[in-house]
DNA sequence: ATGGCGCGTCAAACGCGA
């Protein structure tokens, strides 16, 4: 069973360039963020006709996550709980019946949080530790269960071409990093850094300033695999090549394989 | 050293991202 991950930048503006991927990559579950548009303006017939299922959180004008599956959906929960005053669409859940069993698998946005010092990155920390908080409670069910999306969060220098450029950018922290850290701690596999364990894997490069000609990248799409499903992780791998591809998303796909019989 | 791009928005600049 294969299940990506891809920060789309705008799925109005990137719907052939998703609808591309898809269609050669067949991905079984797609995790996106920023979608950019409400739950009734989500592109959802072209999708369907590749044969997937469609769950939305959306947001006008930002943010926004959705999950497509192929698989039917049991059960479909949008929003990350704990602060119903947050009407930010950052996440979104849902469980599905494999051969195997069950596996749940959520779509999540966290928050970029520049610039530091200001209540977006106050914002921010909040929202990790309220993720951190439903992360566990997930974890209690001893499931596969698969955390994927764009986490903003650069964990090591080795996820960066150039560390000493974001030393002061939210995204490489010591607060952000620790949270990071403190998650996995609970129990969880970098799916992608447990495969790949080299420099130079990336899963953003900046539209400005050639980054992505220089090969100026980041690692900040990760996909946490509790032990249930790292158990059953066969691969994993990041789709690079979409970035030099015509009007691309700033971020690339980010996709594993496993064993769900 | 600085800025450099792209999307979405009450439609022209502006907020936002990373």
């Amino acid at each position: 069973m294969k299940i990506a991950t891809w920060n789309i930048n705008g799925i109005k503006a990137r719907l052939d360039t998703a609808l591309t991927w898809v269609a050669d990559a067949k991905p079984d579950v797609l995790c996106l963020q920023e979608i950019k548009c409400v739950d009734e303006a989500f592109p959802a017939a072209p999708f369907e006709s590749l044969g997937y299922n469609i769950a939305v959180h959306g947001q006008k004008g930002f943010n926004g996550v959705a999950i497509l599956s192929k698989l039917r959906f049991d059960d479909v929960r949008p929003g990350l709980p704990g602060a119903p005053e947050d009407a930010q669409a950052r996440y979104i859940e849902a469980t599905l019946t494999v051969p195997s069993g069950v596996v749940t698998v959520a779509s999540i946005y966290l928050p970029n949080g520049n610039p530091i010092g200001t209540e977006k990155f106050a914002y921010k920390l909040a929202w990790m530790d309220r993720f951190q908080d439903r992360a566990r409670a997930l974890l209690a069910e001893e499931q596969p269960l698969v955390l994927a999306g764009d986490y903003n969060v650069i964990p090591e220098p080795l996820d960066a071409k150039n560390p000493e450029n974001w030393v002061n950018d939210a995204l490489y922290q010591s607060e952000t990093r620790t949270r990071f850290r403190t998650l996995l701690n609970c129990g969880f596999t970098d799916a992608i850094r447990t495969c790949h364990p080299g420099p130079n894997v990336f899963s953003f490069w900046d539209y400005q300033a050639g980054a992505w000609q220089k090969n100026d990248g980041i690692r900040i799409d990760h996909m946490l695999l509790s032990p249930q499903a790292a158990d059953r992780l066969i691969a994993s791998g990041i789709d690079r090549h979409t970035r030099g591809w015509e009007k691309p998303s700033d971020h690339v796909p980010v996709w594993i394989e496993l064993d769900l019989g």
